[in-house]
DNA sequence: AATGAATGAGGGTTCATTCAT
DNA sequence: TATGAATGAACCCTCATTCAT
């Protein structure tokens, strides 16, 4: 089965590679101009092929936007299931969940962020995305109810705390980048931190020294 | 000068009045569905009249974005200029500065949040927003930088700290609304709180009691 | 109302004259090199205008097909109430149908037979325009049982006789051209004696002078 | 020579079938849906190869549409020939050769009436399909003259009537299907009959039974 | 012989913008 | 002031065709 030793990707891993690629760019370009903004030309040119040869890997520009979503949504998941198997306050949790999602979702895969533009999918892919986005929100969100019933978050809203952290997080892209001076890494544990002391009931006196002396490009 | 006792409005009058709502009608617009996406079309009809009608009162769809950021930058600075004005530790002002913002910003006139998408504009406009964008931001950083020194706001970046709540603030018009359980004060007092949070070195022990009951619908 | 006399059309009354010369070309098209060979290009070219320019009178190219088959349709039910107002043998009945609705459907206005190509109608259109179809053909079949009862023809299958009939009468766009040697009214006279004869009791002996003597060009 | 006792077909063998294959399928496609509705992509799915796997067996889309016309018109002088070898009236001949063309046509083998569409041919293979259909309808045309002189016949433009039942003919795949109620050899024969009847100068006075009783599904 | 990849041309449609009325 | 008509550019997508494997 195994030809040239091995040594030559077989075609469907080529397939592979450049379906990634492609996805990558797609999502790096949604997130800098927007959906609407990007057209497939764009897209194309950069990897350096015609429109045309896109179509081999998704069947519309919809479904790129939809992979996004999806792929984002599967990290928020795991970044939550990560939390959960942790353990801890309800705190804890939230931050450690942040964390994750935002580490993966920075790092050099470059499978960014965009939870916005949902309004750019098609109505079914809208439904399935909406729900899950629902359930991943929900999730948050008891992490804060849990955190304020044991005590290591402060009486609040949810709804409000997970708007305002989803927004913080979801803007990320619009200023974070690979060669600025934090990793992604760094800007992972720090930004988590941060927001979760807004709501922590016994917030650290001071940042770890990461942080505190951590400088954005 | 004046003809039927001034009950009528003036033709200046008028014009200035349609200008504003087709303003508002297009920030409205921008903010839900993103500035590609929404088409003179949309607006014009959702306004009772013709595209062609809407270039009485502004040379290009790119006016409108320009204005809209205009109009928050000019909110901003007033909210800014209120917060100097009242004095206070660096975090006070922080937080008063971001309260009245949002106040304004979200109120029924002018519901217009959007920093986003500068990408939409034209080169010559773009680069007069982002100058005072980048001013607007530098005020703010300069606030937490007071704080720190005050000893109000514990040592952070305050790149980093402006970055996130500009995030969580710019967020706000994809889920706040009108008919929700809170008016536009109520969000803009609980909001800066929880935001200033995140940075204050000796974070209040509970939120008052609005922002402890809120429930965002 | 009435300005400069009356003397210009309107803007409505010019609105619909281009919607008709638009419709008739499209519907000439359709006839000669069938829906999808003809472009929305070929035909805007052809009125001189801008592809564009064609979406102000239809929302979209399935539109012009579907409002060349409804037309086709409209002419061929009031073939059949002019028939039913005539009164007659069955066999006389169809034979006048079937020249009103030649007559009319080569006229001047060009507005063609096609029933062909019912393929291309969005699903929607589609089930539309068949339901007609469907009730016309009856119609049509009616007419032939009618015969067969009243003895104006003879016993066969009113499905086949009038599958035969549609498929000629379909046919003529194909070598019809108004600048050949006979007239609209000629040919539709001629053929629907031609088309009846086939399932008369008592064909005519002769045909008439005319059609004796017809010379298609 | 023979290798494998000839059980297996040769390559050449094989190589005719899946072109003949591959024609009939492209045939089918083109009277359904029309030569340019069709895909290539449409057909290789149909057939469980790719569209590329085609190119072996034609140079291309063209060249199907252009065997297909030149299989029904070889048909159709097969049809001819058979009738003059036959002799009889001109009625006679005409009808035996529409029989025999309808029959053959019909046949699992090789549905194919298309006379239609040639405008979707290339410039060169057009010009040697409209020689070749030409001189086909003239020989049928000749049937009718015939006819004419030796009585069988009533006077009438030969032209009128060959295109009236070119029409009925070139209709019958929109409607004919294998699993209906007739069999190709009993529309052959009924069809026929029913056709020449227009012109006929003493017309049957019933159908025979067949078509007497015939129901198309 | 057959495939997947890639292309270039073209088609339908949208849209910001201009203009005569 | 407001409208309908018209345009040209851009975009998404399809498809016949070619080519390396």
């Amino acid at each position: 089965m195994a030809t040239w030793n091995n040594a030559v990707p077989t075609r469907k891993a080529m397939h592979q590679l450049k379906r990634e690629a492609l996805l990558r760019e797609a999502i790096a370009a949604f997130n800098q101009k927007g959906f609407h903004a990007t057209s497939l030309g764009d897209i194309a040119t950069s990897l350096g092929v015609t429109k045309a040869a896109l179509y081999h890997y998704f069947p519309n520009k919809h479904a790129l936007l939809y992979e996004a979503f999806a792929e984002a949504l599967r990290v928020g998941f795991e970044a939550i299931e990560s939390a959960e198997r942790a353990g801890g306050t309800g705190l804890e949790k939230l931050q450690m969940a942040l964390r994750e999602y935002l580490e993966v979702t920075l790092s050099e895969m470059s499978r960014c962020v965009i939870i916005t533009e949902e309004h750019a999918l098609e109505p079914e892919d809208r439904a399935r995305i909406v729900e899950q986005r629902d359930r991943f929100e929900a999730k948050l969100r008891g992490f804060v109810r849990e955190g304020i019933d044991d005590g290591s978050v402060i009486p609040c809203d949810p709804k409000l705390a997970i708007f305002s952290i989803f927004g913080a997080v979801n803007w990320v892209p619009k200023w974070f980048s690979d060669s600025g001076a934090w990793s992604n890494r760094q800007l992972a544990k720090g930004m988590s931190e941060l927001l979760c002391r807004s709501i922590a009931k016994q917030p650290p006196a001071a940042f770890e020294p990461d942080i505190a002396k951590m400088r954005v490009d």
